[in-house]
DNA sequence: GAGAAAAAATTTACAGTGGAAATATGGAGC
DNA sequence: GCTCCATATTTCCACTGTAAATTTTTTCTC
């Protein structure tokens, strides 16, 4: 007996569908709310059938997180094309960063569970580093006070990561005051310290789109 | 009936010892499977006893995150007294910052999990308020080239609390590479950029253990 | 096309979970 | 002795994720 109005047995492609189900569950119910059994019955199938399709509830979460990885990556460099590099450029892909925690924060906080998700899953690996190589692409060539000590090239990186981070979190969990409205006192990029790139290296910034991680953090 | 080798069938102190259990289950079966009934077997009680004393599992969380709270300021002013203020005070209450979500992963996310504590509690908020308070003390005269605009006295504490607690946060979560004995390989002083105090407001810092919080954010 | 094999979904069962309600226990005060 | 009340227990319910056996449908092979 089928539940939905599906016409057929076999749903077609129920894979992409939990996916969906379960991205909308997420930002409706909250991360600590989500059941596989309220995702499937969304999809108007048996609480049964993810498992054909995913490892558990653990196994649709880390679906779930890889699609916010490519959104996440969306978000940030969206409207980024078209500026300089330099300043510009990452000031505008940081405030994308903390636009989508601020849009999406069950999802966000799924993303970086890594309880939740399995954290070693190749779809979820690869999209998590798309996402970190837009960080890193228009971070390239920035000159904390020259920061980056030999051999230790992603201080600079994860000095700038862990205050976007951060503040996407804390705002998050309602640690730090916002107006009225909702938004933000600041943006992420009236928060950024001041700072300058070294302008050797700015020229061989890659363009927003290419500095996909391929390095092991 | 009594399960434990309890003499009485009042238990004298279950609060406190509930809120013991919990902490020690907390980091032995991670935040995600920590159970009220496990909780409560762990003392002996069944599993509707705490419901005289904390408003269900996240009332019981919430009381958990406290005390959660109260060691991390603890870690954090540890070894601090003895600093002269300015830079390495502030550096060593980051490194105790770090330090202390690195020893206690789970309740250092619980501590910050919105949804899983009740952070309206007033000794959860009294006690975060104390942890803040130390950090907001330690960079009591902070200039992070010339930060504060008019108005905005905390733009300069969130910039280096975001820091942090980004910078813990994903160490915690495995986003960042650590030494192979899993010690992380900057230390949070290592990560912090270059800065400089206000010397008029220096000697006006307060010592570490009364930069307490008193003012909403 | 027929029949076997594989894939996808179902039902059923089980050990957990948190919470609500009714009940039992024991100590404090009179 | 007695009652009162805080505390703890038992019982029950709805819900969860997972596993196993089963049914249904598609696909592949002949």
């Amino acid at each position: 007996m089928l539940k939905n109005n599906r016409k057929n047995y076999h749903h077609g492609d129920l894979k992409t569908a939990l996916v969906d189900a379960g991205l909308s569950e997420l930002e409706e119910k909250g991360l600590e709310s989500v059941s596989l059994r309220s995702i499937a019955a969304r999809v108007g199938v048996s609480h049964t059938a993810p498992k054909n399709h995913f490892d558990g509830l653990r196994g649709l979460l880390t679906a779930i997180a890889a699609v916010g990885f490519e959104r996440h990556a969306q978000e940030m460099s969206s409207g980024v094309e078209h500026l300089p590099p330099g300043k510009e450029r990452l000031k505008a892909a940081c405030n994308g960063y903390v636009r989508f925690a601020l849009s999406n924060p069950e999802l966000f906080k799924l993303m970086f569970s890594s309880t939740l998700c399995d954290a070693s899953d190749p779809e979820l690996k690869k999209a998590a580093w798309n996402s970190y190589g837009i960080l890193r692409g228009v971070a390239h060539g920035l000159d904390w006070d020259k920061a980056d000590a030999p051999g230790s090239p992603w201080r600079t990186e994860w000095m700038l990561w862990s205050m976007v981070h951060g503040y996407a979190m804390l705002l998050i969990e309602g640690q730090i005051r916002r107006n009225d409205d909702g938004t933000p006192l600041f943006e992420m990029d009236g928060l950024l310290p001041d700072f300058a790139y070294r302008e050797a290296e700015l020229e061989k910034m890659p363009p927003p789109f290419e500095g996909r991680g391929s390095v092991e953090i």
